[in-house]
DNA sequence: CAGTCTTATGCAATTTTATTGCACGCTGGC
DNA sequence: GCCAGCGTGCAATAAAATTGCATAAGACTG
């Protein structure tokens, strides 16, 4: 991991959709060298992968909330119990299991309220474990980034 | 946006790694017709970008946390001051402003709890604006997903 | 219902890109 | 100073992307 293969890391995390011949003149490597070298790291396992992100007003999801669970019961089998629940939700996008008073934070996508309704009555009242939550709703995205910092 | 676009999205969004001719073949289009339908998501806004995803512990980023913030004064200016100086922050990944009690939740993506002592310094106490934070760190990632179910 | 316009499709030709083998050069260990 | 290992560039080849074109499928209109 040198210098080229930060520099490849930045360009791919901000843009992965340039050719690798567009990509080696910017890092000013030879197209096989450039290859090889992002070869390398998608099979070291640093890449991930490669995904379109979509704009999500556009594809139906204009809702973004971030909500904070209390469980009742904080064994390992009733967490997981809730974290299985709530994965299987489409509209959750992240699920965490947290330190601190509160025990799990959700990042929902919502189409609209009434999708939130819905998913309350399954995940928060409907015979889970679930002491309180607490919901917030973005007003401003004030950051948003895929790419980690290297 | 017909069924074959809604595919090939979900499809790109999982993986936009794979040649157009491959990608051709899973929808069962010949490879012009997908390449100009994808090119039409792309031009249309609904595809915003390809990236590449990092491992995050691979490049470093072990720790990911949760921050709940709220601030003294509620004004425009001194929420824009406070986003400003989270934003220009590179262990911020996500900076969002939400409704409820809390004003401010910033997702942190860490090398290690030095980097987070440094970090809460420049923007909880150093003169700002900050009433109360609130940190949660992430034990277990249950779902992490950039894909948007359409 | 026929005609027409718009739009998407597949095919084929062309251009561009990805991929691989190979020889060279750089670097560190001995 | 010599050798092994690794990364590099070049060139040839294979594969993919891109474009023009003719056709087919709908949608709208009279």
């Amino acid at each position: 991991m040198d210098r080229l293969d930060r520099k490849l890391l930045n360009l791919l995390q901000r843009d992965a959709s340039r050719t690798n011949v567009a990509l080696s003149e910017e890092v000013g490597l030879s197209p096989s060298s450039c290859l090889r070298r992002v070869r390398r790291l998608s099979r070291s396992g640093i890449i991930e992968r490669i995904v379109a992100i979509l704009d999500p007003a556009r594809a139906g999801r204009v809702l973004k909330a971030l909500v904070t669970v209390e469980l009742k019961l904080h064994g390992e089998q009733h967490m997981r119990r809730f974290l299985d629940l709530a994965v299987a939700e489409e509209a959750v996008a992240q699920a965490y299991a947290v330190t601190g008073e509160i025990d799990v934070v959700l990042v929902l996508r919502l189409r609209d309220m009434e999708e939130f309704d819905g998913l309350c009555d399954r995940l928060f009242r409907d015979r889970t474990n679930v002491a309180r939550f607490f919901t917030m709703m973005v007003i401003r995205t004030a950051k948003d980034e895929t790419a980690i910092p290297l």
